[in-house]
DNA sequence: GCATCCATGTAATCTGTTACATGATTCC
DNA sequence: GGAATCATGTAACAGATTACATGGATGC
């Protein structure tokens, strides 16, 4: 009877693979989600502690216990055969129902929703400030591509790192569109306003 | 003393908002939920009833038993004054922190990270169900964007539309990128091969 | 006769976040 | 001396999903 895989959590399969590329510690492996699949995929801390205690018990990963000094001792994790071939299983599977959506959450663009009930002064400094959010976050993604250029095996994490980059570009769009729809300059979602839509961006 | 806000919860005023827009019954303001924001902010059924007791039992919205024939009873809800100011207080809030940022969670996009371990003929299939996937998304996207032309009253519901729509649109360009590398016609990034960003999209 | 829509809610469960707790070391 | 980094974990709670339960009306 093998051990009962008691319905794959997505996050856990995430952290499952982040071990199966690098054998590390619980806050190692924290600190790389934040820089690689956060923007996709969210884990808090806490919950990479969680989810590493069931992969061990579940017998896909294996803990070390390693001790060193001048730092305290920690724990790294291996992903097991069974590990890996549970990982693989995930990453190959035939589109499960709803596993193409995304699950989006933007506090902004919902309040953005109700924006009758803004000012239209508030209406421009609340995409103002969306806009250089979202240019902000692109240029820290653009960053990571550039970087992970010469790095072969990243080669997926820097095509996902050129989708954020991608999406980020699109908001930016968005919000300079709305800003000028805003501003009497052009009407929303039309093509023949200077530049409103489909601008060439370069990454 | 107010009767104390207690950390208000977003969910809790799209809700609102949803009400404030017209006064319905927590079943049609539930399917209202899925067809306007669920692309940014989703809520389930269940939710939409323990949400509107929570925000009756503070006031900020009002219930009011329907007797119907040929139809099950029902409660519409409407919003009250406090209800309407405190929609207005989130809605024209000036940046809280975090409020800009987006939480994705794409299981599509965790499992392409870890592309490594498809073999090439899954990779095709999964971008490729991807890439319909956005496709249909973003044509039902335009549809409400369309419909919505002539009622300037969802002029920012129609707003929001566009920005889904044009993230699907984005999607679909970087999974078609995605292709081409595959196939070995493009590299990654590259914006000199044939077509594979920034590809100008009518609306 | 069966499925679907209308309509409301509860219960169980899971997922996820934040705060708490501890303690050495290193850098400024 | 104080902040930050390394390192692990627990506990409390909030947020959210799914399944369960009920029942009349309507349409095929």
């Amino acid at each position: 009877m093998t051990p009962r895989a008691a319905t794959p959590n997505t996050t856990s399969l995430v952290i499952l693979g982040l071990v199966g590329r690098r054998s590390e510690s619980g806050y190692d492996i924290a600190a790389r989600a934040a820089r690689s699949v956060a923007n996709f995929w969210p884990i808090s801390r806490s919950q990479v502690y969680s989810e590493l205690a069931r992969l061990e018990q579940q017998g896909l990963i294996r803990g070390t216990h390693v001790e060193q000094d001048r730092r305290p001792d920690k724990r790294t994790f291996a992903i097991t055969a069974a590990g890996d071939a549970a990982l693989a299983a995930w990453v190959g599977s035939p589109g499960s129902p709803g596993a193409n959506g995304e699950r989006v959450r933007s506090e902004a663009l919902a309040r953005f929703f109700f924006a009758g009930w803004m000012t239209p002064e508030q209406r421009v400094q609340a995409l103002t400030e969306y806009r250089d959010h979202a240019r902000a976050h692109g240029e820290a993604l653009q960053a990571t591509f550039d970087r992970l250029a010469d790095r072969p095996e990243s080669h997926y994490g820097r095509a996902t790192a050129l989708f954020g980059l991608m999406q980020a570009r699109t908001r930016v769009t968005w919000a300079e569109h709305m800003l000028a729809v805003e501003a009497g300059g052009a009407e929303l979602g039309a093509r023949e306003s200077a530049e409103p839509l489909g601008r060439r961006p370069h990454y």
